[in-house]
DNA sequence: GTCTATATTTGGATAGAC
DNA sequence: GTCTATCCAAATATAGAC
């Protein structure tokens, strides 16, 4: 039969969660702080341990719910291959950029390595370690195979997306040039020009 | 006559700077502590605030300094062109990439905000704002004039570079894809496909 | 200029009653 | 499970003696 008091208690975790984006959201991550957290589910700080065992454990929860929504968001790893690798690149970059710039705060936990003392758990990291693993896959069945080249592309994908969210928050300065980036990248690395067609509007 | 009690307080100035650089770099830019940069000075804590005003009084003095640094460093802006825009390119970007890998707490103060509270005053932003210029006026030299131009470029050049910071520190795994990248860079803006010779060794 | 002493805030975490 | 009470550590900053 069903066990209420686990659903409850499973229900108050993600209760607790939700809050904690949140306060990342609005403060920036390195900044939640247990006693507002606490403050903001209706509770003192002790309660709190009675759900998470520390404040990383917090944190890892948070990575372990970005890591899922960054597997279950990536159109280009489950789309099957259109014919076109170029227009198969964009979108799965531009579906790349959007999830991080929707939520940076998101991005840097799962992305960056700002907060001081926390790794993720074995666990965690192996789900994103997974959605990596994932991506290469399908840059291969495009032809793109050369650890170099994906290392260009990963520093192409992280510029754009930095720029954007550090010195455009929430418009499309670099956002829009992604489309131009990817057909320059898929034309170099297949050693063709690209066509004023395929890079896109400018 | 020369004020030898000045001079003095120059000298400490710099010391406590001097510091608080070793500290960043060993311990990341936002654990700066008042505590441990008075020990490892021989100073109690209170003793600084004959120097520096506040913490923030110290990150921007630290803020001002890069910045000079990044003045007098930066090859690309001073020498003059080569009369090969490519070359040019390469060298610049190199040298930056450079800079900013010798010291990543230097390039995570001066190019990226993550400390909370803390903002450049307008003496030291202004100092940071004249290296971007001069920057510009020389890309526009080489023929790179399109804003969306020079907004991929910096995307490209924080990509390689985050990544080298992140995920390779001390290596050169995407510090020797910087011709590569920039000979894809100028040949997409300038409409024409890199030769072998250009792309640089791979 | 430097110190002692202290104020104040904030943080994570624990003990034990209920 | 939640609370009160408390602990401990660390942080920035100020007052005032020397």
């Amino acid at each position: 039969m069903r066990d209420r008091r686990a659903e409850r208690r499973e229900a108050t975790r993600a209760e607790i969660l939700e809050a904690a984006w949140t306060q990342v959201r609005s403060d920036g991550l390195a900044a939640l702080s247990l006693r507002d957290l606490a403050a903001a589910v209706g509770m003192r700080p002790p309660s709190l341990y009675s759900y998470f065992e520390s404040k990383n454990a917090i944190y890892d929860a948070m990575f372990a719910q970005a890591a899922q929504q960054f597997l279950d968001d990536q159109v280009f790893t489950e789309a099957p291959p259109s014919g076109d690798p170029l227009a198969d690149l964009q979108a799965g970059m531009r579906s790349f950029a959007r999830f991080c710039t929707d939520d940076p705060a998101r991005y840097q936990l799962l992305f960056q390595r700002t907060i001081p003392g926390f790794e993720p758990s074995p666990e965690s990291f192996a789900l994103s370690a997974h959605a990596l693993e994932r991506t290469a896959r399908r840059l291969a069945e495009i032809g793109i195979t050369d650890p170099a080249d994906i290392d260009l592309l990963t520093a192409l994908g992280t510029g754009l997306t930095d720029q954007q969210i550090s010195n455009d928050p929430g418009g499309d300065r670099w956002l829009r040039l992604v489309d131009d980036a990817m057909a320059m990248f898929f034309h170099h690395v297949s050693g063709r020009p690209a066509t004023p067609a395929e890079r896109g509007p400018q």
